[in-house]
DNA sequence: ATACAATAATTGCAAATACAAATAAATCCT
DNA sequence: AGGATTTATTTGTATTTGCAATTATTGTAT
């Protein structure tokens, strides 16, 4: 399939730059990543909304339901929100009282972060329509390609988080 | 990697759900989609502020020297960034004198940006490294396979823009 | 044990962001 | 043509974010 860009070639103004220079976006795999992720991300702030939530919230209660009561460390690595933002979005849900915070007892310095059961179930309310959302994205695809998509993209991801 | 997996068992609030329950985020793609998408980009805005930009400031410009000089809206879009955001961002641009603000003469109310010679040379210089990065991050796929990744992600790309 | 570096989390603060309202110009309608 | 409507962008403002500094605790070396 020849790739469908919504680049007009007869652009009347402006002199373009197509075989010299650019990026070829349409072809940068980073540029294809943020915007398919964009997307999604878009439609899924809007669902969150309805439930009182920002989408970093909900992040954060979707791994605390995936991995249990967890450190906030742990929590940053996996949604990928820096510790310092992550203390203030805890701090948010906590208002909720959608987890608790409660300080380790192996390690004093170490806090540990928990769904309360409002929080479980304000989860399992949201679980199925986040399905439903990658129902959507995936729609186009068939099941051999979906498991081809996330093979890819955790080999994309481990193969980035060598390098640090 | 090698997790502090510190969930103990016996906790009394928000237990585990192994099988039942939870979003099973290493097989959810939208959490695959931004993981790794949030490595590529931290990894690159290292890269960039090299060069005096944030990363924002770095994509327009990526769509400017691919697409010619754009509106606003335009850019928006290629870029995921919000209007009222990328006004602000095309502001910092513009104060580096990377790029040019002016008045689309067949229509007063947009406004056509366009790179600067200076933007356009500081560009081509950060693309080779833009280029090295995405090597990186494919460095374990296969040519077919990194097709197959980008026919992936516009499809999905494809499904969710049909949305709106 | 005691000082010294390393780790976990929080907080101060400046910058970035999103939503809504404002501004301005084109298009539509009758 | 003239008023209402839509479209393109910018600005006001409250919130969110990220970096650096701070606090508290643990691990380590002597």
């Amino acid at each position: 399939m020849s790739d469908s860009d919504a680049t007009a070639p007869g652009d009347t103004i402006g002199e373009r730059h197509e075989s010299t220079g650019g990026l070829e976006l349409g072809e940068y795999v980073p540029y294809l990543l943020n915007r398919a992720g964009a997307k999604i991300a878009a439609a899924f702030t809007e669902v969150v909304r309805d439930y009182g939530l920002t989408l970093p919230m909900w992040r954060v209660m979707a791994v605390l339901r995936d991995d249990g009561p967890s450190r906030m460390r742990h929590i940053s690595e996996r949604t990928t929100i820096e510790v310092s933002t992550l203390s203030r979005v805890v701090d948010g849900l906590e208002k909720r009282s959608l987890v608790v915070r409660r300080r380790e007892t192996s390690d004093a310095r170490s806090v540990r972060v928990a769904l309360t059961q409002t929080g479980i179930d304000v989860t399992d309310r949201i679980i199925p329509i986040a399905k439903r959302y990658e129902s959507t994205a995936l729609s186009d695809l068939s099941d051999a390609e979906t498991e081809q998509l996330k093979s890819l993209l955790r080999r994309v991801y481990q193969s980035m988080a060598s390098l640090d």
